[in-house]
DNA sequence: GATACGTGGGC
DNA sequence: TGCCCAAGTAT
């Protein structure tokens, strides 16, 4: 399992991405912390499109908290008018008069002091301090929670706390403006709560999320196996028992699964001879080209699975199998479908395998089978494999 | 900690 | 069409 992505890291990967990919919005051409918490306030569970309607509106209307804090309620209810949750303006609207009258007009530039002003609670209070002061302190709202939570693999209740604490230290120092401006945006298109494009992402080597997402394993149980086909022994699996990949707990984490979401199901062959698999590289102009895979392909219909992989293998390669119970299945979730893969292990039993579709192969050691480049769905298969010792059926 | 609070967009 | 949700806060 990869490592848990440094702070560095991702600070790097994110303000990158922010400097190719940032919005002009016009509270970011300010550091006054009026105009940003009037942004702040209607930003809250509001959508930045809907936003630009009324910001410049408002601030047309009320220039200053001066101004502001002299207006009567129903001009401010004007401005607010279609922007829903309007407690948010009744809310501003005592603020300011606090602020004028009890602060000499000046904003409270600590956290503690902003979150003690009405319709400013812990989010609000902290992106003020970073989005004005530039001081260097985490915010977590739904965006930056998501992010920071996916990536680092934090899930459960509390996690509000779980996050702030192991993601505190994740806010350059005195990149707080950028860090936060790029997680939202980050977040909001990029590592979006619904149909995130891990495709797009900078950090999806990194991401536990996306090693969750995308790499599902599952065990058979004992009543799946069955005997080999035709009699021949099967190779047998040694010192890696079938339940190793059980010590990767969150692997287990499922997620909900669209249940309209399209799910395709593959029979994969691991063939095994004299010690070696035999894997087949994907043509160029596939999805996924130049990866090597297991040969293999798309069950048909409610074909039983056994068959599948002979009828694939044949086509394939030209030559007969005999086809154990599958050792594994993976669910590859590709955002927009389910790939049900389940793995076969098979021998020979007479040909000699050649690419009828002009796609090169390798009999590779079990060992050397990390050295080649699989989809990410295959990646736990291929450590399992490349970490087992193996009886050879021919010995 | 569960709930109400608003509206428009996406599916 | 109807349901879910989006840069949270107050009760």
């Amino acid at each position: 399992m990869t490592r848990t992505i440094t702070a560095e890291q991702f600070s790097e990967h994110l303000l990158y991405w922010f400097s190719q990919n940032a919005r002009d919005l016009p509270w970011r051409r300010t550091r006054d912390p009026y105009r940003i918490w009037v942004s702040e306030m209607m930003l809250q569970q509001t959508q930045v499109d809907r936003v630009l309607d009324y910001y410049d509106g408002f601030l047309k209307k009320f220039p200053t908290v001066q101004a502001l804090a002299k207006a009567r309620w129903p001009q401010v209810l004007t401005a607010w008018r279609g922007l829903g949750y309007y407690r948010r303006a009744r809310n501003m609207l005592r603020a300011a008069k606090v602020i004028v009258d009890e602060h000499g007009g000046a904003f409270p530039t600590t956290v503690e002091g902003l979150e003690s002003l009405p319709g400013i609670g812990p989010y609000t209070a902290r992106a003020i301090s970073v989005f004005a002061y530039e001081q260097d302190v985490l915010v977590l709202d739904t965006n930056t929670t998501r992010v920071l939570s996916r990536v680092l693999g934090l899930e459960g209740t509390d996690l509000l706390k779980v996050v702030s604490q192991e993601a505190a230290h994740f806010v350059p120092t005195g990149r707080a403006w950028d860090f936060h401006q790029g997680l939202m945006d980050f977040g909001s298109t990029v590592c979006s709560a619904k149909n995130p494009k891990c495709s797009e992402c900078p950090m999806m080597k990194e991401c536990k999320h996306a090693q969750q997402m995308h790499l599902r394993i599952h065990f058979p149980t004992s009543a799946d196996a069955g005997p080999a086909t035709c009699g021949v022994p099967a190779p047998r699996l040694r010192g890696a028992p079938r339940n190793d990949l059980r010590r990767h707990p969150h692997l287990s984490s499922v997620e909900k699964i669209n249940s309209k979401m399209k799910v395709v199901e593959v029979a994969v062959a691991v063939i095994h001879q004299k010690g070696k698999i035999l894997i087949t590289k994907r043509p160029q102009g596939s999805h996924l080209e130049g990866y090597w895979e297991f040969p293999g392909g798309k069950r048909e219909g409610k074909e039983d699975w056994r068959t599948c992989v002979k009828r694939e293998v044949k086509e394939e390669l030209g030559i007969e199998v005999a086809v154990r119970p599958h050792d594994w299945t993976v669910d590859y979730d590709y955002g927009d479908r389910l790939v049900h893969l389940r793995f076969h292990r098979c021998s020979i039993l007479h040909g000699k395998a050649k690419g009828n579709e002009g796609q090169e192969l390798k009999w590779v050691l079990p060992q050397d089978l990390l050295a080649h480049q699989f989809p990410p769905a295959n990646e736990e298969i291929i450590h399992t494999l490349s970490t087992a010792r193996y009886v050879d059926p021919g010995k």
